[in-house]
DNA sequence: ACCCTCCGTTCAGAAAGAGAACCTAGTCTG
DNA sequence: CAGACTAGGTTCTCTTTCTGAACGGAGGGT
């Protein structure tokens, strides 16, 4: 498709750290994703089952993980070669920054039986 | 429109507290704003300016962010009204996670002249 | 009277997401 | 050998969200 320069693209050029991470991770899905890996998932089927997400988002966001050099694709085994998804260096250096976000959401979120809307 | 629960709603009642932390910051733009705020940015129009982000979202992701007390909301003059948002203790806390993200990003995406996607 | 500022809201059109069905390529069951 | 199953996707249509630009309102300044 080859789209102009939108947004998200300008991101990640910002002068900003914080912008040029969220230009990867800054949406509902891929930090899920991230975190899922760190808790030894790493097969597309694995993925969609823990999240819920759909498989074309799935597959969309997992493309640009790899694109990004956040996870990496491997055969893990041939006839039929299937492949699973696994964290590179540059993926488990998110560590720090998901702890931080899972300390203040055990903080500041606590689970409520009833949904916030509601 | 009192709309079911869905993904979003879903999410802030997750078993995982990063989940949690993403349901209130996990978009393209309510942790800029959030940053921005702890670079000293506190009004609509600054916020605007900053990220570029449409008013129209600019404004509705400040309502979140009200709601979810991470921001409050203080008139900071009369005649005419004039609102400003500031962190509560609450948005004061995602400091450390904010410092995760700032030092991956500053790791590992340099800025380039050439944007990622080309 | 007219323009300016700040903080929004409204509207139409474009982009992204949701949910379900379908595809491929090999394996297994009867 | 037909039919079902598995893993990892892709394609389709419909709905929701986002964008960009215009408009509103309440006061101030000249």
């Amino acid at each position: 498709m080859t789209r102009q320069a939108n947004r998200w693209d300008e991101l990640s050029t910002d002068w900003c750290p914080v912008a040029r991470a969220l230009s990867v991770i800054g949406d509902r899905w891929t930090l899920l994703i991230v975190r899922d890996c760190f808790l030894g998932k790493s097969r597309f089927d694995e993925f969609q089952a823990s999240l819920g997400i759909t498989r074309h988002l799935l597959s969309d966001r997992l493309k640009r993980l790899v694109d990004h050099g956040v996870l990496e694709k491997n055969p893990y085994q041939q006839n039929p070669v299937r492949y699973d998804y696994r964290l590179t260096e540059k993926g488990k250096d998110f560590a720090p920054a998901l702890v931080g976000l899972k300390d203040w959401g055990k903080k500041h979120m606590p689970v409520r039986r009833e949904a916030a809307v509601r």
